[in-house]
DNA sequence: TCCAAGTTTAGAACAATTCCAATTCGCATC
DNA sequence: GATGCGAATTGGAATTGTTCTAAACTTGGA
């Protein structure tokens, strides 16, 4: 069987070095606090995170940390207006919900099918090479 | 026959009455040069070209009457990743192309069924009131 | 073991935007 | 046509998220 990407920190190290750079601590610990609580943090929130694991380690370093992992395509920023970038780990392409009341980012799973729709409504002069889609509204809490 | 929003500088003292406010010469400066120079221009860059016909305007009150024009709705924000807000005239729904290349923004017209479609795709307790959609890529020159 | 390159760190610097307090403007009333 | 008053403008200071800098630390490999 072909090992799937397994979201877990055994990538890491494997991307990392694909990009010629090392699997350090504090990378580990910043990627690993990502994917342990998917909610989109801040740089601000993911230093709070991983400071109680490692109080040594420093906001510039966390910045550090997720810069380089987004250049590693292990995980993705998500901007919206002129807020605070957020951190997201999930690689499936998907938009995002913004619930205007709470303030969360919820992921939103599109069908692959559609965006490339998106992209072929494109005029022939304009090539995308990406889509972000971002929507704005409330959400229900689910019981 | 009924007026249609003309997208001249008629409709800003309407609209900004509406919400109580007046219709300054510098709103109304601010207002003009967007429209005539339909790039998608950041404060500072409306700025400087303002300035122009009237050198005493402020920095900060260009950041004012853009602020006033967004909040009236006559023009509209146009943010990426973290680099300065860029502002819209255009009210028609539509997406924004970045030229990756170049860094100009193209306006993108969409169907708004396909807009719904898009709305409708979201889980059930997701309620949209907006959709941005972004485009990333490069734009071959049109001759 | 030692080195060079890569990484982390604290704090300074930066850039876009917002805030502030003082002045100016312009409609309404006298 | 002067006066009053809230709205708007202004220059500069403050704020904030992020990047830069330079020094110290770490590490994989010669
Ligand atoms: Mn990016
Ligand atoms: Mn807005
Ligand atoms: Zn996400
Ligand atoms: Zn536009």
């Amino acid at each position: 069987m072909i090992a799937q990407a397994t979201n877990s920190s055994e990538g890491l190290a494997q991307k990392l070095s694909d990009s010629g750079l090392r699997a350090t601590p504090q990378r580990e610990l910043v990627y690993r606090s990502l994917l342990q609580q998917r909610d989109h943090p801040t740089a601000e929130e993911v230093f709070a995170r991983v400071k109680t694991e490692m109080p040594t380690i420093s906001l510039a370093t966390v910045y550090n940390c997720l810069e380089t992992l987004v250049q590693c395509r292990l995980i993705r920023q998500v901007n919206h207006e002129r807020s605070s970038t957020r951190y997201c780990p999930n690689l499936r392409p998907h938009a995002h919900f913004h619930d205007e009341q709470t303030g969360e980012i919820h992921d939103v799973d599109l069908p692959a099918p559609f965006l490339d729709q998106l992209k072929s409504m494109l005029p022939t002069n304009f090539h995308a090479s990406a889509v972000e889609i971002t929507f704005l509204g409330k959400s229900e809490k689910n019981s």
